[in-house]
DNA sequence: GGGGAGAGATGCCGC
DNA sequence: GCGGCATTTCTCCCC
């Protein structure tokens, strides 16, 4: 495709508010919260409805260059080197981002004003995980009271608290993986904050994970927490009952 | 585009290992770390050539559905409820996950053997940030004196450490945008990981970042550390000396 | 809008 | 392979 070609009809599908997705060789600047080179390669790029902007690589699952929605794109020919050069030029405003797509070669382009208003409904969430204790509480002892969610939200984001069969505090932190430091970590500022704003010293600690490594389960120990394997809800265990109800929807 | 004709095009871009990329109204289920439902709606849809799979709608900058390097692919005509429906169904035996995707409506396919080696080569990152440290302690304070990276490799993932004018040991963590709780947790483990692997007891750790947030700065103070503020190398200030260097490449 | 934390996080590096 | 951690993280929720 000539470049004159390719310059006019992406003017027109940005003008259109198209999604635009094409493949070509690039250059790639990016200057903004980092700075960024992507020496010359084939490229697929699509510019979004939303003016978000993605270059992928014909490898790997992330974009190798992005813009976030609110970029504004200017389409310019460039000849000061001889041959005819496209550059997008993206801008960021707020985001302070700026990118260069230096383009010397276009295999496709297609653009469509797809619609598409459908929200995904996800399930095995750590926040499904959290729900699944309060409701069978005895998935981490015999006789834990778990406390309404209402109280939950009012002394921050902890996963889950409540008390044991003594009336000792325990706070939960549960993790839909593995337990890493980090979560040990976590769990530690929660009871320390536990104690502090309740004025108890005596508060167990919990991490609910399907795993935790070797490094988390020392830390968990050295401070004198605990690890309950607790399996996240219909982690690949029911696929048949599972997919059956999700195709109902 | 006619669902049997959709059906021979992606077979044989699948079967040329070419990059994949088509526009169509779908539907999608997911079951692996998760379950997902998303109901019909226009989309992108990219294979890669290392088999990754991505579901774009028209707008956000992250993939709605997905599926990692490493999955197979199966294309079906469904004819079970009247219409022809095309079911790509996409399964990843190592990660035990699974994809089928419904397709009613093609509007184009695109597929290319797309090259592309090259690597990005970005600057401002942490990494830089702890080398710039490295180079210029007296950002940290005047007197401070980093120990070599090959004895902070020895020691585990601390960004920087030294010794102050005083021979008074120094753990520093530096973030590259906002200090923030998870910092001051994570210079805290890094602390006492020295505390104990030296057996001293008085360690000064000192977070350096552009920004904090006020609870960060409130707990760093309550465990006796401090905040510096430090800027990434290069970070939005030369915009114009970087771009030159950077078209140099 | 900022703060805090999860994510089907991903990707990188080191052991 | 796992572990630990950064990411131009992104996204969501809540204040």
């Amino acid at each position: 495709m000539e470049i004159e070609e390719f310059c006019e009809k992406i003017r027109n599908a940005l003008e259109q508010n198209a999604v635009i997705v094409f493949a070509c060789s690039c250059k790639v600047l990016y200057k903004g919260r980092a700075e960024s080179f992507l020496p010359e390669g084939e490229r697929i790029v699509i510019i979004k409805r939303d003016s978000t902007l993605l270059i992928h690589q014909p490898k790997y699952s992330n974009p190798i260059n992005y813009m976030k929605e609110g970029t504004s794109y200017s389409i310019e020919i460039d000849q000061s080197i001889g041959e005819n050069l496209l550059v997008i030029k993206a801008k960021n405003q707020k985001q302070k981002e700026f990118m260069d797509i230096i383009i010397n070669k276009v295999y496709f382009f297609e653009s469509s004003c797809l619609k598409d208003d459908s929200k995904i409904i996800i399930s095995g969430t750590e926040r499904d995980m959290a729900e699944m204790i309060m409701k069978k509480p005895e998935l981490i002892e015999e006789g834990f009271k778990p406390l309404s969610r209402e109280e939950h939200t009012k002394y921050g984001f902890i996963d889950v608290f409540g008390y044991d069969k003594n009336n000792r505090f325990i706070v939960i932190e549960a993790k839909r993986y593995v337990g890493d430091l980090k979560a040990v970590s976590q769990l530690r500022r929660y009871v320390e904050k536990i104690k502090k704003l309740r004025g108890i010293s005596d508060v167990r600690g919990i991490l609910a994970c399907p795993r935790i490594t070797p490094n988390a389960l020392k830390m968990l120990y050295d401070f004198g927490f605990e690890f309950k394997m607790v399996k996240p809800p219909k982690y690949l265990e029911e696929f048949g009952k599972r997919q059956k109800r999700i195709f109902d929807f």
